[in-house]
RNA sequence: GGAGAGAUGCUCGAGUGGUUGAAGAGGCACGCCUGGAAAGCGUGUAUACGCCAAAAGUGUAUCGCGGGUUCGAAUCCCGCUCUCUCCGCCA
């Protein structure tokens, strides 16, 4: 969420922002600082009033002690006159705080200034992009259709199972799916980041602290016996490792990676984005996660993007960045990049990362602050993407290999494999 | 799942109602000392919010979390969470 801070010293310019993203924020805003103003008046005259009844009270111990009694004991029917009036006050601090943090968990990131204008997907700048096309046969397939001409993932069996969305990887398909996985891995740690395993299953303080609370709670399935969630995505658990946490400078920049399995709803999606891998409830994704100084975030948003760029150049998919637009951005987003692979056989693009800023939106909801060279403490600047995400990887690459003989698997996959064609 | 014990600052650890934001020790930082270091000595070492133009300063809150008793709670009472030990179960 926002810092009052920044709402309060220049809120016209947070409602222009805002505006951007197609978040009127007029009234929100200006409820806030109201909101804000009684907080600090109810604050102030309340201190002053615990102020003066800490004071009786130690002059009671006092008096009591010198065994003025009588003193003590008007001392006494004075405290119980103000404390009336502090319980009203402490009242009233409580909902206010309640209600302005209400609203302020309602206002979405501000957009970076580089966020380019537009309201949907089709006005996302094309930053860069790469690879060659690949050209297919008259007789190619879909990767649903190779799926199952090669035996490697077994959408029907998974519905038995479990339901729709829950794929069956089997034989040289399981094996290519952990040989990616690996090779994800590998990659980032040759690249500066450190692997954790964290939980699948997060508590509600966690969902709340990367801001999947309280707006996207559809979104993930919940655990009511045990009230956990689990997670749509590792950034989750990894970046609430940092939950509450004052880092020393010297621990920055922060340069996590994790392989999950994720998990989620995706209610409300139909259609060819749901036709085979495009779109599951579980799915496996390398994911990394960066923390560091407000100063440094957007380098360090560049050097993962150029980090993910690597990783659709080793396996030789036609990719492309997109810089998202600020009616497609996300909620908690300051700046986004997609990455887009093209699926040959389904003639579209498929996202398979995401790499994002959040700058300090996240990190205000996590208290994840660091001491800075005047040993004052700041909030940091969070980042995460995906490297990457394995469904639509593996749907690329089947569509874009397949030749007469079978499925070719790129070189720097073949180690992690152990074969180096599907047939 | 059953029984018991516990939760204090960066760490250990004292503290059972009245200058306790919290003794003491360790750690860390800075200074002195030293050719340099160690040792020694000294100083400092939580967070959030409020007041103040701001620094200085100062007020309030915080001893797992939430509530209660009291003029006053780390200390007493209630609820919750978590941790540890033993038993049971188990990859």
């Amino acid at each position: 969420m926002l810092t009052l801070r920044i709402i309060n010293e220049n809120p016209e310019e947070v409602i222009q922002q805002l505006s951007k993203k197609y978040f009127d924020g007029k009234e929100i805003i200006t409820q806030i600082t109201d909101l804000d103003n009684t907080r600090r008046k109810t604050q102030t005259h309340l201190d002053a009033l615990l102020g003066e009844i800490n004071a009786i009270s130690k002059s009671i111990g006092q008096l009591m002690k010198e065994g003025n009694k009588e003193e003590a004991d008007a001392a006494r029917e004075r405290v119980l006159l103000l404390k009336e009036t502090s319980g009203e006050l402490g009242e009233t601090l409580k909902e206010t705080e309640q209600q302005i943090e209400a609203l302020l968990v309602a206002i979405p990131n501000l957009p970076h200034v580089s966020v380019p204008e537009g309201r949907t997907a089709e006005e996302n700048l094309i930053e860069r992009s790469g690879g060659e096309f690949p050209t297919l046969g008259d007789n190619s397939l879909p990767h649903w259709e190779l799926a199952k001409k090669y035996d490697l993932i077994d959408f029907e069996l998974g519905v038995k199972i479990t339901g729709a969305g829950f794929p069956v990887y089997k034989g040289k398909g399981a094996r290519l799916q952990r040989a990616l996985i690996n090779f994800f891995l590998d990659s980032a740690r040759d690249a500066g980041f450190t692997e954790v395993q964290p939980p699948y299953l997060v508590n509600s303080d966690s969902g709340f602290g990367t801001g999947q609370l309280p707006d996207k709670e559809g979104q993930m399935y919940h655990v009511g016996l045990d009230d956990l969630y689990l997670i749509p995505t590792a950034e989750v658990p990894v970046t609430n490792i940092y939950r509450d946490v004052i880092l020393d400078e010297k621990e920055l920049p922060v340069k996590n990676t994790a392989y999950s399995a994720c998990f989620r709803r995706e209610a409300g999606s139909y259609g060819k984005d749901v036709r085979g891998l495009n779109r599951l409830h579980q799915f496996d994704k390398v994911e990394i996660v960066c923390i560091d100084k407000p100063e440094n975030s957007y380098a360090r948003l560049d050097e993962m993007v150029s980090y993910v760029q690597t990783l659709v150049e080793k396996l030789e998919l036609p990719w492309r960045i997109l810089r998202l637009c600020g009616g497609d951005i996300s909620f908690t987003s300051a700046l986004t990049f997609d990455f887009e692979v093209y699926s040959a056989a389904q003639k579209r693009w498929l996202e398979v990362s995401s790499v994002s800023n959040f700058e300090s939106y996240q990190a205000n909801r996590l208290k994840c602050r660091y001491r800075n060279a005047d040993r004052k403490t700041e909030l940091c600047h969070t980042l995460n993407g995906s490297a990457l995400a394995l469904p639509r990887i593996m749907a690329a690459l089947l569509e874009n290999n397949q030749e007469a003989e079978g499925i070719r698997i790129p070189a720097p996959l073949v180690a992690y494999c152990g074969f180096d064609l599907i047939d």
